[in-house]
DNA sequence: AGAGTACGCGCC
DNA sequence: AGGGCGCGTACTCT
């Protein structure tokens, strides 16, 4: 495929460079040479994702491919199969200082800096003969496709937004909460809830916000606190408590996603927050802007579809433990994994007595559990699942050992001095810090591997997610059409007209079988889905989560 | 006063 | 002594 590279040039000029082929336009023209080329246009190949794609999108213009240098370069430069000195050279340096752009910040477009103007094509060259040179050229190569085209659908759900609706948002407030109060002010009814805590403690001038506050009240009427989280707070046995519980849990919602958060993050009817690819370490998107990758359930319901749309919600069950099963070719693990519910498919099998031992087994095994329940099944299951569990097994003994692991397609977990900056100011620490950094370490890359591969997998899932939707038709803009308006780890929602739902849904099933194939060729993984076709985000209920909350 | 840290909690 | 995030508040440091 043709890939065509774009760098900016001082003077809001723009380089395109493809092979034959050596030209300059204006910024304004850009839109116009773009759509002409699409669709079934080349792979666009610039710097970030975040600067070019929007003004696209705003001008009406849908790509179908890209390749994001600046994840690209992130990506090689930790990947253990790539030879590093491929991709030193002109400009390297700074694309190694690259960092994410804000796209809301203005100044990135004001402000002379070397790495507005870096050359797309001299760094394009290096990535292709680094991947090329690679034992593993392959995954990296779906790894880095995979890692763009979700690049560019963070950038259309940004432009899309979830729709959502301001007045059922209020509502839910004010009947949880009160009216909304004056600035600075709480709530009635947080007040209220306030008020019994202090009368409960006999501490009139009490502020429950405040942590050593509170920790000392809770002293005094001889309650044996070390903290004041709600888990421990629980065990406790006083007037106070329930008051205290019903406190924290309404004030959490009144600041993270009370009238402010309405105020400040939703416009036009849309939620809009920015999405990082690769934001984590693990290769998971984070987020910034509204906290979107933790909206509570409490507030789901109004996340609404247009009149006419409808929301289709699908989330995948047990990713991770499907995850593991396919990367580890662990047969036994895989057949357990062969319909909708692995937990019970490993009952079925006569691996455990009940699904919740399969359960916390698993989690125990993916996040390095020693003790307790957990650590007790993990033992039983590893003679059971012998290389589903030594994969991990593995990833956690090198990690303490200081080395590198890797996720299925390749992407490197980050260098153990990385993972625990020591200040230099600081006296060097004894063997003892040393001993449990190396087992936390352990623990994160026993975590990366499967984490890692299943944010691999879902890239694929949702890059041939992107396309589907597309095809599926209709005409004009992207947001005419189904669209993704919401993406969470292992969990999609996509805003479509009612016509198309059954549709939308069928696709997402489908997309969902084509990434495993991708992944685990000849093991054979199925990776069920749980599908709500709503109006509402809130109507998708995980029957799965529910029943094991 | 402003920047940075710790905690606690939400999501997966 | 179970992994990854973001965010708001209180609190501490400079």
């Amino acid at each position: 495929m043709t890939r065509v590279a774009l760098s900016r040039l001082p003077g809001d000029r723009v380089s395109v460079v493809e092979p034959g082929d050596v030209r300059e336009l204006a910024v304004a023209d850009l839109a116009a040479y773009v759509a002409d080329r699409e669709p079934d246009g080349p792979r666009w190949v610039w710097d970030d994702s975040a600067r070019w794609y929007p003004p696209l999108l705003e001008a009406g213009v849908r790509l179908g491919r890209c390749h994001d240098l600046r994840l690209g370069h992130h990506l090689l430069r930790r990947a253990p199969a790539v030879d590093q000195s491929l991709l030193d050279g002109e400009e390297s340096t700074l694309w190694d200082r690259l960092g994410p752009s804000v796209p809301s910040d203005p100044a990135l477009f004001v402000v002379e800096d070397p790495a507005e103007h870096l050359r797309a094509d001299l760094e394009d060259a290096r990535q292709l003969a680094a991947v090329e040179a690679s034992p593993e050229s392959t995954r990296l190569e779906l790894l880095l496709a995979a890692e763009s085209a979700g690049a560019l659908a963070a950038v259309e759900m940004t432009h899309a937004g979830l729709p959502w609706r301001v007045d059922v948002h209020e509502e839910l407030l004010v009947e949880r909460l009160g009216a909304r109060p004056p600035r600075g002010a709480r709530p009635a009814k947080l007040e209220a809830l306030a008020l019994q805590v202090r009368e409960a403690l006999d501490a009139p001038g009490l502020n429950p916000d405040s942590r050593p506050e509170l920790l000392a009240a809770l002293r005094r009427v001889g309650l044996d606190a070390t903290d004041t989280r709600a888990r421990s707070l629980r065990a406790l046995d006083h007037p106070a408590i329930e008051p205290l519980l019903a406190y924290k849990h309404l004030s959490h919602l009144f600041s993270n996603n009370g009238w402010e958060w309405i105020d400040q993050w939703v416009r036009g009817g849309r939620f809009r927050p920015s999405y990082q690819p690769a934001g984590s370490t693990t290769g998971r998107w984070s987020s910034n802007g509204g906290g979107a990758l933790s909206i509570p359930v409490q507030v789901r319901p109004a996340a609404i579809a247009d009149d006419g749309w409808t929301l289709v919600v699908a989330d995948v069950a047990q990713l991770e433990p499907r995850v593991l099963a396919g990367m580890s070719g662990d047969r036994a693990l895989a057949s357990a994994a062969r319909g909708a519910d692995l937990y019970q498919g490993m009952v079925d099998a006569g691996a455990v007595a009940q699904r919740a031992d399969a359960k916390v087994g698993l989690l125990g095994a993916m996040y390095g559990a020693t003790t307790g329940e957990s650590g007790r099944m993990v033992a039983g299951l590893t003679r059971r699942y012998p290389a589903a569990f030594g994969l991990v097994e593995d990833a956690a003994r090198a990690g303490e050992r200081g080395q590198v692991v890797r996720t299925l397609l390749g992407r490197g977990s980050p260098d153990i001095g990385d993972a625990f900056d020591h200040d230099p100011d600081d006296p060097p620490p004894d063997t003892d810090v040393l001993a449990r950094r190396r087992r936390a370490y352990g623990r994160f890359t026993r975590n990366f591997v499967v984490q890692g591969t299943g944010a691999e997998w879902a890239l694929c899932w949702i890059a041939d997610l992107r396309h589907r939707l597309w095809r599926l038709g209709g005409d004009g803009p992207l947001t005419s059409r189904p669209h993704l308006v919401f993406f969470l780890h292992d969990e999609v929602v996509v805003h479509a007209p009612v016509a198309l739902a059954a549709a939308v849904a069928e696709e997402v099933g489908e997309a969902a079988a084509v990434a495993g194939r991708l992944l685990f060729r000849d093991v054979a993984v199925d990776f069920p889905l749980n599908v709500a076709v709503v109006q509402s985000y809130a109507e998708a209920g995980k029957p799965g989560a529910v029943a094991e909350a």
